[in-house]
DNA sequence: TTGTAAGCGTTATCAG
DNA sequence: CTGATAACGCTTACAA
């Protein structure tokens, strides 16, 4: 592969002269300009990104971690950080928690030796994670917590209503006449879960509904977990007449276990999700979702972060704090409790 | 951040020494060793990639280039890759390239200039590309193509059986009485799509059922693509009773079609995708498809990769082509043609 | 076994 | 405006 030697030598310049072309680093006089702009071309040279992030301290990389691309709600933060990122000439480097402590904090240690312009990060976990997150700083790394973040964080971040969205599913609920309604939770030692949670007891605290401990269960946020807590509070006694699941893969799995038991949504039970992914209107019966900027969330995060490397008046700001809206999307899975539909054959 | 000299200094070593440790490059005396290894600890050093990888021409990246994370069969890809790179100690530096030739280019042209340890690409154009990624070779990282590529390729590749798995699905809808079976492809320059056509072609043929240009109409790999196309299709005048549409996304545009038109599935208009999407059973009807094994794709092109890098019978090795096999699920999208679904109601 | 030093491909400083 | 030259942090002959 040719480096910048043959560069030179091709123009018939210095080394450094070739450098101050390619980077516009100095006024460099037109002949010499063209003669290692053809060189370049001629050669097909592309500067090493590693020598360069050497010496530069600092590459175009940005570390982007997040649980589990599998996770159909997260390809499309991904693909947002993506676009953004390639827009502005950067490169994501994906790494994938899989949920677990262990692998978030070896995917950071080896990331950070990578001098990242930025890192990206949708946590899994919170021990250690405020360390290794501060080294990456230090190390002239901005950070952007994604989608939740730890406590007492003061940099910047990026997250979304989520109080909210789950207190109007709730109302929604409610209004419909509704007043068995049971929260399936995502882990809650993340804050989206908890919020979630928050956001599902204040609509009920507001109707006056009392909050009954068996219509929570704390799950995982994927299909499995949606199924089997959806399978406990389907054989309560006193079974919930709607479920608001947290996200729309525990959704899924409720539909399932709805399925399983023989009832019928949204005539037995009425579910409603968080997300909106894509699939939720072809879903059987479509699916109602509270509806989360997935695109919106990864490009804000990398608009932020490279404010803050690129801009001089952003760069030493206070951290910034951006929420994204969510968005009731009501759906065929939401009818008022024991309903026959009008009109509408049950399905299946 | 600490390097390589602090610890040399702390341990009252050389540097040398030190990265003899390390690497296990040299066998160093236990006292020395320990002295280190404990500098090492106490600093909490992690090598500099980036230096390491200027000193040894080689990374521990390995470059990922797909279309689009936002099409839900590639994060299964993404993930078997991901997983087993992490495992053998590789990252992955995901590039989308939006089935836009220009930005694949950019994309590999920068990627190159890291050295990764090696490149999958799933392709989504064919010109310029060949020559690009033999100066990915030349460079010495090894190329996995995934799930398609260059006619004349003749290194390591992963695919499945498309013209297979087309195959049955049509064989499995003449089974059940159609005779009117159209089909919605991908981009015709794309090899899947190609082999999947030819397979569909084959179904047809071995029954002695003549193969209407009508039927046969060229889309896009998702949704929207899928449902103009299956609009059209029910609109002709000869309206086909079945549809095997090449992905999941254009089944569900199918779907969508299908509903638009106040017509019925299966009753009206039989549909069978491809991929076997996660959500596929919980649509409305479930979708039959043929399922890829997506996550052993992934998983099965970095193996390959780090065999050609790190095993010596590989590594001057011809090409090999590994094809992974596909399997009918059948689902209730399928029926035979003009039926009565016995003992079901409609659905909607 | 350990240390020394060259060099990977850049950028940046400093003379000229 | 242009050209030497010293880093950047590491690996790897080679010398001691």
């Amino acid at each position: 592969m040719p480096n910048m030697k043959h560069i030179a030598k091709m123009a018939g310049v210095s080394l450094g002269t070739v450098s101050h072309v390619i980077n516009n680093s100095a006024r460099v006089s037109e002949p010499l300009r063209q003669r290692v702009l053809e060189a370049v071309d001629a050669l097909h040279y592309q500067p090493s990104a590693l020598a360069r992030g050497l010496r530069r301290d600092k590459t175009n990389m940005i570390g982007m971690v997040i649980p589990d691309v599998t996770n159909p709600f997260f390809p499309a933060v991904v693909r947002g950080a993506e676009d953004t990122a390639f827009a502005n000439g950067y490169r994501l480097v994906l790494c994938n928690t899989d949920n677990s402590h262990a692998k978030e904090m070896e995917h950071l240690e080896q990331l950070r030796t990578y001098l990242p312009a930025g890192l990206i990060i949708i946590p899994s976990s919170f021990g250690k994670l405020s360390e290794e997150v501060e080294s990456f700083r230090r190390s002239g790394a901005a950070v952007v917590f994604l989608d939740r973040m730890p406590r007492n964080w003061k940099g910047d971040s990026v997250t979304v209503s989520n109080n909210d969205g789950a207190f109007r599913a709730v109302q929604y609920l409610i209004q419909l006449g509704h007043k068995r309604i049971a929260c399936i939770t995502g882990p809650l030692h993340l804050p989206n879960a908890q919020e979630r949670l928050a956001g599902y007891k204040r609509g009920l605290k507001l109707a006056g509904i009392p909050i009954l401990e068996d219509y929570v269960r704390k799950s995982t946020f994927d299909r499995v977990g949606g199924y089997n807590d959806a399978l406990a509070l389907l054989r309560l006694r006193n079974r919930p007449t709607a479920i608001f699941a947290q996200n729309d893969l525990m959704a899924m799995g409720t539909l399932l276990a709805i399925r399983e038991l023989k009832l019928r949504c949204p005539q037995d039970v009425s579910v409603i999700g968080f997300d909106d992914l894509d699939v939720t209107e072809l879903m059987d019966p479509p699916l109602a979702s509270i509806r989360q900027p997935g695109y919106q969330l990864g490009s804000t995060a990398v608009q932020m972060l490279l404010d803050r490397v690129n801009v001089d008046e952003v760069r030493a700001a206070p951290g910034q704090h951006r929420v994204l809206g969510t968005e009731l999307r009501i759906r065929e899975s939401v009818a008022p409790p024991n309903a026959t539909i009008g009109g509408k054959q049950p399905t299946r």
